[in-house]
DNA sequence: CGATAGATTGAGAGTTTTCAACCGATGTGG
DNA sequence: CCACATCGGTTGAAAACTCTCAATCTATCG
């Protein structure tokens, strides 16, 4: 993990909440006035417009520091921190935080490299929106999501809200592919049977 | 302007390269070597799909720093920058900026504002796609651009690849707003009127 | 075992895109 | 300085992809 260097003080932080699933770590719109950094779990980064609709825009798992976001852009969160699990969290006062930047230039160095990856993720899927179908856009969604975090099981609404979709098109697509054995039910969850040929299939063709 | 206290080195750089409208600035894919700093100009940061549909992720404009993100990513550039005008740029090498990094940490701490914020702003973007109507965002695009950059004849086309649309719809959209005598249209260019206004319009009850 | 959250499937609606044909602006070279 | 070529803009009609709404079913957990 690219923050070996530096947890010893985000792991030793002497106040940790605890969150259980569907609890709210912060809310969009608040002040930025901590980092956190996640012990144990999984936390979910939605946008919440005024219609209601979610939009899943990243994923926070154990060994991850989030709320930086904001915390460096000096605005408030522009989004909302849901624990997707039962979750355990430091909190990382804007005070440590400093004084972690100044002992550890190093630090700075990194947390620029985890966000300018992140804006390039969210700038390809900006476009992902504008020329892929739905159906491949929730396969891809599928595949990092589940690659990424095997043991949880991501519901449609989850897969739907990160990949720009609705629930009842991740639920015929997912029908579609199971149809056509690149994935297999299971209860609510599924299984990729081979990611990369799932990723290379083509609606059309079947 | 945020760069002041670092501008010097990047105003001073011995390398300046000049580009004309539709040039290429660099491509998506190419190796981050450089960081830019655009001494004069107006550059689109484009990312170009398979199917050829075009995304305009980001504008820089006179006194900015582009080419960053790929840097401190530590991966190959994701979009491909294009010169709109005329332009002049500043070509400041790695090894420059290693230079600037070290001797400047709070050159870090600024570059991790900017990135921060425009994370922050492309996954406002996806969201806004997946819940506001195509006229909502085309309105947006359209003062956005426009307050940015008054001077500059943006295109129908330009607008429909920051909005997340079709030219033929911007030309609906504009001629609609035209109408309603929320904008004015002059040759290729249009002037907005109220830009509160014209973000307050209601296609329902126009 | 019952309650509840989540999943499935169908049918119909609606926004936006696509395709096509035509028009107008801009600016460059003779 | 005009003529024309080209790039950009306009408008219409039809198609398409998803979404929305609705009704029903099924996991999962206390």
């Amino acid at each position: 993990m690219i923050f070996d260097e530096f947890i010893e003080p985000f792991v030793s932080s002497p106040v940790v909440r605890k969150f259980k699933r569907s609890d709210i770590v912060y809310h969009e719109g608040d002040r930025p006035d901590n980092l956190y950094y996640l012990k144990e779990g999984l936390i979910g980064l939605f946008h919440i417009s005024e219609s209601g609709k979610e939009t899943f825009l990243r994923v926070f798992s154990t060994g991850m520091i989030f709320g930086h976001r904001s915390h460096f852009a000096q605005t408030p969160y522009h989004a909302t921190a849901i624990s997707l699990t039962k979750s355990e969290v430091s909190v990382i006062s804007k005070s440590l935080c400093e004084e972690i930047c100044s002992k550890n230039p190093s630090f700075l160095r990194s947390m620029l490299q985890i966000v300018s990856r992140d804006l390039g993720n969210a700038e390809l899927r900006l476009s992902g929106l504008q020329d892929k179908s739905a159906m491949t856009r929730i396969i891809e969604a599928m595949v990092f999501l589940k690659l990424k975090h095997p043991d949880y099981t991501w519901t449609r609404k989850e897969i739907a809200e990160f990949s720009g979709s609705t629930f009842e098109t991740v639920t015929r697509v997912m029908s579609r592919l199971a149809d056509e054995g690149l994935i297999v039910k299971e209860g609510r969850d599924f299984i990729i049977n081979d990611p990369e040929e799932l990723l290379q299939f083509d609606p059309d063709q079947g």
